[in-house]
DNA sequence: CCTTGACATGTTATATCATAACGTATTTTA
DNA sequence: TAAAATACGTTATGATATAACATGTCAAGG
């Protein structure tokens, strides 16, 4: 799988990193998890790509990193830091994303540019909200979700 | 991967397959496209069992209805469904299930129990509104959405 | 302190999902 | 009716994900 971009607008995101880990170490140490070697590397090396990256791009970086190398060791990890809203599955790209808000939010929604295959997430209580309230019309209780939507960004559409 | 039942409240759906298939039959002529024969039977199939079915669920059934037995049949019966609304993909399950709601609503929202593996599609307009609102704020134009909701449906959340 | 239970990491093996590439047949249209 | 486009089927392979088990590490209670 090729790799996306993440976020629309270039920046410098050399402090998303360090912050990110930070943040990670604040979140867990409340809720008396652990962020051992594996995980504190996984969460590191999504925020450094700053980009959706398949398990396995992210089991070879955990490898080159001295850690295992078959798939149960990356998909752990991802499962661990999903689990605990510090990364987010991608379904539409069978990929894994350092979350951008992990205190603001907990609705993340993606959007996908199909043009150049640039990832943005980006908080989005409103629509949580519409979500929550259609399920419960129904009777539905939510608790986790999946919000992605395929689109243009805005690079793509100038080009276009 | 175990099917999925679909919509919370058990019905008489007998006529789901005939009123979609004809409703189906339609909207491809208004489109000058082909409902044919291995369509027809992929859409008939989800439209009975109405759950979302995965794949090779779907293959193999063709495959006893006289159909090819090779992945790519299911495949590409599926996706030309997605493409033109008929079915959809739900990402969490990696499944299809067959629209409900074809012409009123192109933004469907899914429902999945955690508890009983049932699947509810729902019409969602304000979701999508929200979506698409959140989106402009970036410059990002949506074309195609997947918003996927896991929880709890009233009757598990009864009988827990 | 040191044992014990819970958790975490690693492995092998396998299951599951999906697509590429190609040849043939059918349908549409010029 | 020939040419072009579309659809169907195949073989083969690729990509994603999990089950099951062995070993190691940590943290808490005795």
């Amino acid at each position: 799988m090729t790799p996306h971009t993440n976020a629309f607008d270039t920046h410098d995101h050399s402090h998303c990193a360090d912050t990110g880990l930070a943040r990670a170490e604040e979140i867990l140490a409340t809720r008396k998890l652990r962020l051992t070697p594996v995980r504190r590397q996984t969460l590191q090396i999504l925020l450094q790509e700053h980009r959706a990256l398949g398990a396995y791009d992210v089991l070879e970086r955990l490898a080159a990193a001295g850690f295992g190398k078959q798939p149960p060791v990356a998909y752990r990890a991802l499962e661990f830091l999903v689990e605990q809203g510090l990364a987010h599955r991608v379904r539409r790209l069978n990929a894994f994303a350092a979350c951008m808000h992990p205190e603001t939010d907990h609705a993340p929604v993606f959007l996908i540019c199909r043009g150049c295959n640039a990832l943005a997430e980006t908080p989005a209580q409103p629509v949580r909200a519409a979500l929550e309230a259609a399920a419960q019309t129904v009777g539905f209780t939510v608790e986790r979700t999946n919000i992605e939507a395929l689109g243009l960004c805005p690079n793509c559409k100038a080009a276009a």
